[in-house]
RNA sequence: GCGCGGUUAGCUCAGUUGGUAGAGCAACUCUUUUACACAGAGAAGGUCGUAGGUUCAAGUCCUACACCGCGCACCA
């Protein structure tokens, strides 16, 4: 008997050994599984990829809740003695790794102006490198079973390479191209932004209805009449008997100083009902507007530029932020009498995911991906096709499956997806071109000469991320680990990331490889706090820091407290009291082991199979009672019903066997009553109970494993809990 | 406006082919018995959001509605 099992059980003193033990065995990569022959060499397959952490600081809970469940899963299938593969990775996450830089910078006082392009590159990346040792150490200490050396990052030569090599396929397929086209602009960030990266805000804004002119005969309504400027017509509803006399006329005035062309256009899209029933169209700076100008063949007039300031207007509206200017027109509007009503509404103001600021639709040149043209080498289908096939086929499962609804409603509405951006952290476009001349090169073999000049913009980052299935495993290469582990088994995420990430990697996986990305998608929900608030680091103290935790009640407990209650796709209300009754448990198992080991030194164990024969019939009828609850939470394994397994188990291991065939075996020990049988029992049901719960208590197990191993003699790497046989 | 999820014990949540309501935590009573007081034993606690319907039988299926949360669209 070791010494050590006669103290309690001490998580923070235990766990860096056992990590260690982990990490000398190599098993976490499938290659030495093989190698040291825990794993045969045609094994099914598992595999899985790690939705890469951003490099924008430290792990939080959601980030536990991720490696938690990711680990449950690879560690339940390399017990079933599969080839099993989590390959882990970090993000650079561009727009918001810059950002992060930036307000960092800003507090010592730096501006992004005051640095070159090279200083404020090296600036992020030195973070983005820091950032991505933090962690990476506390996704080690949490005892996430990645195969590290497989480690990958979104923006290193070889996913580059990946990146330049998709450009290039959809450059010449078609389903790249550059356009003019309105856009979303950020003019706190400086960039462009996907429709994705939107997020829409309710606040109270004033409808002012009003004419251009005195002279001009049609009172519109906008809540927004500095862009009035911009106006090129005014649309009505065709069947609007009110201004059907005017449809098609021309006017030239004058609003607010400035001279504007006004024609009257009639079309479908108009609301009779909303405000005048008749629309001022600001093709520059409405996206809606922008569509009618392009039906009804309109001129564009650009009247805000990139900082949100006006472009025209007199001396109170040049220069000035819209907001300002607003004032300024409904001022000038009320002093001629040409405000006929003023009114508050509430409307959804669309502003930056990032940066927050409110985004200002312009029209620009960008790079867009094309969703609707059909692809020849695919039959005809076009991208959005390509994506929805697979769920419709049921080849791809999602969990839980209210989600396919979801996806296929986005997918359905989805538009042109904007992926260039303005912003220096990312991959930077591979295209060059030729001074002074229209000639571009997309993707050259070799860097071309200085007459030609790469464009300066970045890739989405989703654009690197949404390759990350198959950029991990060494594509465009054609390597082993392409042909073993892809499609992946599972991808398991937040389900907030459906969009930007789940619907690009199957998007990407289907148009270059023609295959399905994963077999199946695991949604977990986004941790909260007990107040139901988003847990996140502006709560302060209230915010629960995984790393607190495990240094105070140990991984297993946090691991038991967000598995337990915490099912697919709904959110996780987390509190400290639920983990420090778990940490109880870790505790129950320490005591229980003991009592086995203490009373189970005078047994041979070398032959499991004999034990169990020996069983007297009570026992043997509680054997059976535990193989049947192993049955029935393997097939509850499989149905990634990961809470009802950990409840089961938890239950089973406190109020069968501690409370009652412990209890019972002490009677016939004492009374030396087929105490052989009792003893052989407790053997065999504590050593099959480590197995089950290793997945979800990986560290005390193992602890409670090496000192039974100690005990027996045994003391070979082949001999860790971790790649033992789930048991059948 | 369209859609999705939630509403079950004080709290957090399970409850998969419809068949006498479950767990953890908290609270209560008793017990320091040699694995464990980070324990054991015991008791208590719910007309499963509301109203209908289907059925021999509904937390579970159907239809409305209410409240909470979320997504999409509109947003002049």
């Amino acid at each position: 008997m070791e010494e050590k099992i006669k103290k309690p059980y001490d998580a923070s003193s235990t766990e860096p050994q056992i990590l260690k033990k982990w990490d000398e065995s190599g098993f976490f990569n499938p290659d030495v599984c093989i190698e040291k022959g825990v794993t045969s060499k045609d094994a099914p397959v598992f595999s899985m990829v790690l939705p890469p952490p951003n490099v924008t600081g430290t792990l939080h809970t959601g980030h536990a809740l991720m490696l938690i469940t990711q680990d449950i899963m690879t560690r339940y299938a390399r017990m079933q003695g599969k080839r099993t593969l989590w390959l882990p990775g970090t993000d650079h996450a561009a727009i918001a790794t810059q950002i992060k830089v930036e307000k960092e910078l800003s507090k010592k006082g730096i501006k992004k102006s005051d640095l070159s392009r090279e200083e404020f590159l090296k600036k992020i990346e030195d973070y983005a490198l820091e950032s991505h040792d933090t962690i990476v150490n506390q996704s080690k200490k949490m005892g996430a079973s990645l195969d590290w050396s497989r480690e990958a990052f979104t923006l290193d030569a070889q996913r580059n390479k990946a990146v330049n090599t998709v450009f290039k396929k959809m450059y010449d397929d078609g389903l790249i191209y550059r356009g003019h086209r309105i856009i979303n602009w950020d003019p706190k960030g400086q960039t462009v932004i996907s429709d994705d990266e939107i997020v829409y805000e309710e606040r109270k804004a004033k409808l002012y209805t009003f004419k251009y002119s005195a002279d001009f005969p049609i009172p519109i309504s906008t809540t927004r009449p500095e862009t009035k400027f911009g106006d090129t017509a005014v649309a009505v509803h065709p069947e609007d008997e009110r201004y059907q006399e005017y449809v098609g006329k021309e006017y030239d005035t004058v609003f607010c100083g400035e001279p504007i062309h006004i024609k009257i256009i009639a079309d479908r899209e108009v609301e009779k009902d909303f405000g005048t029933g008749a629309l001022g169209v600001t093709p520059a700076h409405s996206m809606i507007d922008w569509e009618l100008a392009q039906r009804h063949d309109l001129p564009t007039k650009i009247v805000i530029n990139e900082y949100a300031k006006m472009t025209v207007g007199g001396e109170k509206i040049l220069g000035k932020k819209t907001e300002e200017a607003r004032e300024a027109v409904v001022e000038w509007l009320r002093s001629q009498n040409l405000l006929l009503k003023e009114e508050e509404i509430t409307q959804n103001v669309s502003t930056a995911e990032r940066t927050g600021a409110i985004i200002e639709p312009l029209p620009k040149l960008q790079w867009f991906v094309d969703v609707n043209k059909k692809i020849p080498d695919r039959q005809n289908k076009n991208l959005k096709e390509l994506m929805l096939e697979p769920i419709a086929q049921k080849k791809i499962n999602i969990i839980p499956d209210r989600f396919e609804k979801v996806y296929f409603n986005w997918v359905q509405n989805l538009r042109d997806w904007c992926i260039s951006r303005q912003i220096i952290y990312g991959h930077r476009i591979p295209v060059w071109y030729k001074k002074n001349t229209e000639e571009i090169l997309v993707c050259p073999e070799s860097t071309p000469n200085e007459e030609w000049e790469q464009d300066l913009d970045t890739l989405d980052t989703w654009f690197s991320s949404g390759l990350w299935t198959f950029s991990t495993l060494g594509w465009p290469d054609n390597t082993e680990d392409m042909r073993t582990y892809h499609p992946t088994t599972m991808l398991e995420t937040a389900h907030d990331i459906i969009f930007f990430w789940v619907a690009r990697m199957i998007l990407f996986s289907q148009y270059v490889l023609e295959e399905i990305p994963f077999q199946n998608v695991y949604f977990h929900g986004i941790v909260r706090t007990k107040d139901g608030k988003k847990m996140s680091k502006s709560l302060g103290d209230q915010a629960i820091d995984p790393l607190d935790i495990i240094g105070k009640y140990g991984n297993d407990a946090l691991r038991l407290a967000m598995i337990i209650g915490n099912t697919p796709g709904n959110d996780l209300k987390l509190n400290e009291d639920d983990i420090r009754g778990y940490a109880k448990f870790a505790n129950k198992i320490w005591n229980a082991s003991r009592f086995v080991l203490e009373n189970t030194n005078d047994i041979d164990s070398s032959d499991l199979q004999k034990l169990k024969e020996n069983l007297d019939t009570e026992d043997s009828a509680s054997m059976q009672e535990l193989e049947q609850l192993i049955q029935s939470i393997t097939k509850e394994m499989d149905e990634y019903r990961f809470s009802l397994v950990a409840e089961k188990t938890y239950h089973y291991f406190w109020h069968t066997f501690a409370d009652i065939l412990i209890e019972r075996s002490k009677k016939k020990i004492q009374e030396n009553k087929n105490s052989d049988s009792a003893k052989a029992l407790l053997y065999l049901q504590l050593h099959s109970l480590l197995k089950v719960l290793h997945p979800f208590t990986p560290f005390i197990t193992e602890e409670v494993w090496s000192i039974i191993n100690t005990k027996n003699g045994k003391h070979a790497e082949e001999d860790l809990l971790l790649v033992q046989k789930w048991p059948i």
